[in-house]
RNA sequence: GCCCCCUUCGUCUAGCCCGGUCCAGGACACCUCGUUUUCACUGAGGUAACUGGGGUUCGAAUCCCCAAGGGGGCGCCA
């Protein structure tokens, strides 16, 4: 019986949580849970110089954003740990003296390196422009559970303990990975390349290393290379602040080097879990497309229950000053309900219903200059629709008949009247159906607005 | 310079493993048109790709080779 999957996610707190580590820290997690295994988080911090608290703080919390709980590691605890780097130190030493009394390691220059087999021929090399000493290592053959077979030779010893006495990451990567039985490394592909120095440490030691899993990158929107912290939507902060949906920037994420087998594209996290394979994950690097995440975006907010929308709209439009806790929870589901299927992000939400909430909404320029240029002087049509919204049922079907019953009455198109009655009273050239916006601005609102519009 | 990986519409991709059903399908974006109820919606339609060259084959997006392009790595960073 195979043992069961155990993975883990490996970041180190050197800056903010970027957008590929999100996404490679997704892949581990959605396979536990796929496979009914441990998400271990483990905290690479031994590299004292660039490592901050705060930072670290700001990768726990992006993760918990985005769903992803481990199983083992920071605040959580379990049977493998600690779960820094910085406080392993000792076992380090101990694996290190392990590999010295091997023969498998050597100091020099006050580090220790891990000692390669094969003819040695001092050499000069191009890259770092002198003299070194190569060695003519057997190629380690990696059976990548998405790239296939994949050969290659280490050709010098490398350092695996720094002279400042602190290991390198190459070495507690394996050591941690051995000691806390992971089974399967899944990372980005910028260490396709390492993974031969990994598999040497792994035969130096004598054992058996995990399955691997290269994913490809993400790659700038545009220009050459990666996507770097410098890039616009590299940060998982970001989403967070303009209030992107968590479960939208998932699923965006999961659309980035894999895809949904029932070709769905905005799906349940279960979904997505149940359908994730390794094998399924794609081999070449993706661009970041930050519009297709905000279309995926909007249809995970349409789709919410009207609850949950309103939950998350409340205390947006709170920061925005637009309600107060005096507001009833009445009144505010019924100007969401007529918003939800039309805004496209809660980012806008508070442009796009201020006009319900304050009488000193924006108007859009443009709206009123688009206006004038269609359906002649929107001032006369407000004129002409007046009395009959005065006189008017203030429901649907009645303010539908006050439309018709001025359009008629001025041989017009009801349409003539929509958008100068929008603008007048909201100050928008678009926004959710018309009607719907007059009911729930109520007569008294609706008809000062129009009356206020054409003083 | 050396090594490794990759290569289908502008972008994300389906198809490729098991060659014919693909004059290549979907989504985002873009463009057009429609709705006597607007629109950031919705509906209909459109533009747009198998990197190039050689092979193998009756037949290749699919198999093989080469080239080119892209990405990554080569640190006492992770």
């Amino acid at each position: 019986m195979k043992s069961p999957v155990r993975v883990r996610f490996a970041p180190s707190p050197t800056g903010f949580f970027h957008i590929g580590s999100a996404r490679t820290a997704l892949f581990n997690w959605l396979y536990a849970r796929h496979t009914g295994g441990k998400f271990i988080l483990r905290i690479e911090d031994t590299d004292k110089e660039r490592n901050s608290a705060e930072f670290l703080q700001v990768i726990l919390d992006s993760m918990r954003w985005l769903g992803m709980d481990w199983d083992e590691g920071p605040e959580v605890g379990g049977d493998y740990g600690p779960y820094f780097q910085s406080q392993r130190t000792e076992l380090y030493r101990a694996k290190l003296k392990e590999l010295a009394d091997k023969g498998k390691a050597y100091e020099k220059d006050g580090a220790w390196w891990l000692r390669l087999e094969g003819a040695r021929a001092m050499v000069f090399d191009d890259h770092l422009k002198k003299e070194i000493e190569k060695v003519s290592a057997a190629p380690m053959v990696l059976q990548d559970l998405v790239r296939g077979r994949v050969e290659r030779a280490e050709d010098r010893d490398f350092v695996i303990f720094r002279s400042n006495g602190e290991p390198v990451f190459h070495f507690v990567n394996v050591v941690d990975d051995i000691e806390m039985k992971i089974t399967h490394v899944i990372r980005g592909e910028d260490h396709l390349s390492n993974t031969s120095k990994h598999l040497e440490i792994f035969k130096a030691f004598g054992a058996t290393p995990p399955e691997y899993a290269h994913i490809p990158l993400i790659l700038k929107t545009d220009g050459p290379g990666k996507m770097s912290k410098r890039d616009r939507g590299a940060l998982i902060e970001e989403y967070q602040q303009r209030h992107y949906l968590p479960a939208a920037v998932r699923n965006y994420l999961c659309l980035l080097g894999w895809t949904p087998t029932d070709g769905r594209e905005v799906l349940p996290i279960e979904d997505i879990i149940s359908q994730f394979e390794l094998s399924a994950i794609h081999q070449s690097n993706a661009r970041f497309d930050e519009r297709k995440m905000a279309h995926i975006n909007t249809q995970t907010l349409r789709a919410l229950p009207a609850d949950e929308f309103n939950a998350l709209a409340k205390p947006i439009l709170s920061a925005a000053h637009l309600i107060d806790e005096s507001i009833s929870s009445q009144r505010l589901a019924e100007v969401l309900a007529i918003v939800q299927e039309k805004v496209i992000s809660l980012e806008h939400l508070p442009e796009f219903v201020g006009f319900f909430f304050t009488t000193s909404f924006k108007k859009d320029e443009n709206a009123l200059a688009n206006l004038t240029k269609k359906g002649g002087d929107p001032r006369a049509r407000i004129q002409e629709l007046l009395p009959h919204l005065e006189s008017s049922a203030w429901t649907e079907s009645g303010l539908e008949s006050a439309f018709n019953a001025a359009a008629s009455a001025h041989q017009r198109k009801p349409t003539d009247f929509f958008a100068p009655a929008r603008f007048a009273t909201s100050g928008q050239g678009g926004g959710p159906h018309l009607l719907g916006v007059l009911r729930v601005l109520g007569r008294d609102t609706t008809l000062s607005r129009l009356k206020s519009f054409i003083a």
